[in-house]
DNA sequence: GCAAGATTTGAACGATCGTTCAAAAATTAA
DNA sequence: TTAATTTTTGAACGATCGTTCAAATCTTGC
């Protein structure tokens, strides 16, 4: 850093090793990627991982801890770069939009990050250790934003659409690959252009139809 | 069976062990669950885990099997139930419904089979191994109803459509209580009646807006 | 050049993992 | 009752796990 970038630089070890742990919990559970294969791929000796993050789960912190800031500030910016009045669809796609950028065109780093994060998200084990602490905040402004958009919507209701929005939105970055088998072909989880034209209008018509202002009474007799 | 079931029935080792481990497998992922873990809380020997069911893996499995075929029978004949003129909310809730209710009334071991598969379904670890196997027939039964009452939809709205529905179902049953913390316990995980009141509209909505029979030309020139 | 600090190495620790196996116990069939 | 079979036991196998540590190496400040 003082003064030599000459030749090819290269990338410090911190680095590397995140870079390893990225990819590789991306592909398996927390407990299926072990310190040695970290280090294996990032081509460091395994005492390396402990030396720069402590245990293995201050460096699965670590790793998603790293991205987080620059995500959370593309969606706050975003968030705060909408006009006063704008359309729920807008403001979902300030909450979506940069995350899905980053993952379709980020580099396989990013896409490997989003699927950390779908792992996370999907797993109460993470929940308060991790989403509370990088994500809920952004998802509090998000709300906010909701809010103002569906004027008279209940609390509760926005929470479950959210709810809803978050499982649909974690799905989709764990590619599971499942509706490639399904259809046959025709549709593939990495198919981000497809996805992001259906998102949005899917959500947004959810949100709107739980969140209208007056729901039916739940002690409605009809049962169907 | 034979002739005695004269004084408190034993459970079967078989059963027991496929109790304690769909229980654990259902609180943390496959590799964090041990089989020492799994005979321990079944009270029965180590060995009897590799003597009943094979590998580790062959385990897993039967846990997943052994409720698909139920939830399976109990989800087609909901969807053959159905009138021909079946409305969409209809359609979703023959396919949700049976796996909601015993989720919620079925008692600990329905509980804990749920978050299982909502493990399953949302890792590619297992999507061509279990989740083709078990559940993709149904998929194919739903998504052909939903079909008839969408006329005019195309296949790809349809599959991304239920790609969403998939999602926001699997992260309903995970219970990752992500939804209580963020709320400030307004809402909680396992008030699967607040679900099931709104999951219904909010995914039928969505179906509705990403398979009307006219998509708005993905080149109109508005950029918002 | 030389001392002080940060980084890397290589090896080892105890613990736990999935799996295997021969022998004991329980069950079934005759 | 005996013989055949199924089920259970208890112990061990080699492998891998996360973590630790002293020594070696590299980097930095003087």
């Amino acid at each position: 850093m003082p003064s030599a970038p000459a030749a090819a630089t290269t990338v410090p070890t911190r680095e590397r090793i995140l870079d390893a742990a990225e990819q590789l919990f991306a592909e398996a559970s927390y407990d299926a990627v072990s310190l040695r294969m970290i280090t294996r791929r990032a081509g460091v000796e395994l005492a390396l991982a402990n030396y720069h993050f402590g245990p293995k789960l201050e460096l699965f912190r670590a790793v998603v801890e790293r991205r987080a800031s620059d995500l959370n500030g593309a969606r706050l910016a975003a968030l705060e770069a909408l006009p006063a009045d704008a359309p729920l669809e807008q403001v979902i796609e300030a909450f979506s939009g940069p995350f899905l950028s980053r993952s379709l065109s980020g580099g396989p780093g990013w896409k490997a990050y989003a699927r950390v994060i779908a792992q996370v998200a999907n797993s109460q084990r993470w929940t308060s250790a991790l989403m509370t602490a990088y994500f809920d905040p952004v998802a509090q402004a998000f709300l906010a934003r909701v809010r103002e958009s569906l004027p008279g919507a209940c609390d509760e209701d926005i929470y479950w659409g959210f709810h809803f929005l978050i499982g649909a939105m974690t799905i989709t970055f764990a590619e599971t690959g499942r509706i490639d088998v399904l259809s046959g072909g025709r549709c593939a989880s990495s198919d981000l252009a497809a996805i992001h034209a259906r998102m949005l209008p899917f959500l947004a018509a959810g949100f709107r139809a739980i969140c209208g202002p007056k729901n039916e009474s739940p002690t409605r007799g009809s049962r169907a």
